[in-house]
DNA sequence: AATGAATGAGCCTTCATTCAT
DNA sequence: GATGAATGAAGGCTCATTCAT
């Protein structure tokens, strides 16, 4: 019982985690199926034992990279002490970025073509929201006026920030984010 | 002579546009060059008559796009009278975002997986330089200081406007964008 | 515009006959695209031109061949001279069975597995219920009792001698038939 | 020891009739061994430990359900008492049809296409030859002319029958039953 | 005996590209 | 210039079969 759970999950893993890499380099169109599976050292046969389909791994491989995510975010403490939630916020989110640039590469990379993966998106939006609310709210509770919109302009700065690091060799992402965090202390 | 011309251009355009849409709206490897051709009218041969591959179209569109950008910018007077050159910049870029939608779309899109088209990057970096040099020196002409990070921050925030301006129906992109303005007067 | 049809039809046809004639031999599932191409001398990619696929080849197949038979039934005037109704249909579909041996085969042998070719099956019913139509019609004229009951076992013998033909080497089907007309007489 | 044997039985019986029913169903090619192991709630890898190959596991679900029919047929008493023989024959014919739907479905579906099992067809001749001989045995005894030629008709006819009852929803094969040993009597 | 992981050949199909006319 | 026939490599996926445990 536990011997094959094991196997399987090893499998798995090494799947998903050149699936993730492949995808976010080369897109996910230009990544063939076969590719994987012989980077895995995986035969092409196995694959399909686990994923029913080159769109289910790619659903699998989201999945996963929203979860930690948002597990991530979760488990940020809303109000800690000596700094300010937005200041928190910004600091995971580079830590983050920095921590699995390859998910959030594919992600930024697929979300513009979302016909790939329409339902994965829907997914997506749920999970932004939720990270606009929580950038509104630590808004609000820092005093900031048009909270609806500085949330917005906010996110999208971040989002930005995100998308320069991705694309640029040595962006020097904690002096932005630090920049960043400045204008809205006080 | 001159009419014979004077067709070519016209068709090599109607390729161009139709690239460009089902390039932006699909992506570029879902999208076969067979769909642009029937779309455009235009025989599988004779397109071939006018690019050597589907890369080159591509690289056309997008050498066509960056044109028409770089242009828009060039043509902005460097010092206006009643508004400072960051808030012009800005205008114009929200500007260019709604006429060009579709370029900007495939920008985005295309961009992180640079394996697809790695020259046309090459020209992206310059553009992208030239466009932060000239975000720097309207920082410096404001009196704002650390102009160099402050120009990435605010790089960073108008691409991050721009992606979710793409990305979202209904993105206030203009308030959005008045607030971010707002954030560099005085 | 004359040219291109020509090559077309040339090929289509190939193909039509080489196709028919290695799914009646084989059986449709067991029959590969790829032998079919081979054999008629005709790339793969040439074949998906004419065929958007294994199923739309099948198809035409049939269509092909229910017209013919349609038409041949069509063409044996309703009353004769010196022959009754049943003995010229007997006689022609003998004759059929003979020209279009590949074709009963298919027939015959996918069938039975409707699931492949639904809408085939719906076609065919109807020139099931034509033909049985056109025996009952044959039976009251020559003023045989329960007509109805009657024409679904003639129906059965004509077809169950058809099978035997196509089934067996050197199956005596002339004098078969013979018999069976011989029957229907008086 | 034989409980082991039983247990084995068990399963080969129930390969075995799952095997039957799909094949029947949706045809020998189209059918994949997986699916019959899952119906039959059977381990892939047992299954294989039954039977060498696919084809086996086919031969074996010919082989019984020939022996089926040869043992019911053998069962017949040669000569009744109130009918003839030939009533007899097209009687057993009927019930056995009713009774082992899936395989005459099966039989009746693959023989055409007899590359699969050129083997089995060979042992299926054989049983094809003593069902008309004792058709023909019959119709001597019943003193009908030309019984050579009666037999191949009379086998013929109950095929097509056979067929058309297997073919259609709601064939009233009783009743054509009755009308061809009708006109056998007398 | 029994499981299901693992393999790789082969299938249908698509697509960029070339070529004869 | 203009057409679309023709090619064949490559892609996603399935499946019979073997093997370690």
């Amino acid at each position: 019982m536990s011997r094959f759970q094991e196997k399987r999950e090893q499998s798995v893993n090494k799947l998903i985690g050149v699936g993730l890499s492949l995808f976010a380099t080369q897109g996910y169109e230009a990544t063939s199926i076969r590719t994987i599976a012989a980077e895995a050292d995986i035969s092409l046969g196995l694959l399909y034992n686990y994923f029913k389909s080159k769109d289910e791994l790619l659903e699998e491989i989201f999945r996963r990279g929203v979860q930690d995510i948002h597990d991530s975010f979760s488990d940020l403490p809303d109000n800690g002490s000596s700094s300010t939630g937005i200041e928190r916020h910004i600091r995971q989110t580079v830590k983050l970025l920095k921590e699995k640039k390859d998910f959030w590469k594919l992600l930024h990379g697929i979300r513009m073509q979302s016909a790939v993966v329409k339902q994965l998106m829907a997914d997506m939006q749920e999970q932004t929201a939720f990270i606009e609310a929580r950038i509104k709210q630590n808004l609000i509770t820092a005093g900031i006026p048009f909270p609806d919109l500085e949330a917005k302009l906010l996110f999208a700065s971040i989002d930005g920030m995100a998308h320069h690091f991705l694309l640029y060799e040595n962006y020097p992402i904690d002096d932005v984010a630090s920049l960043l965090i400045m204008k809205y202390k006080k």
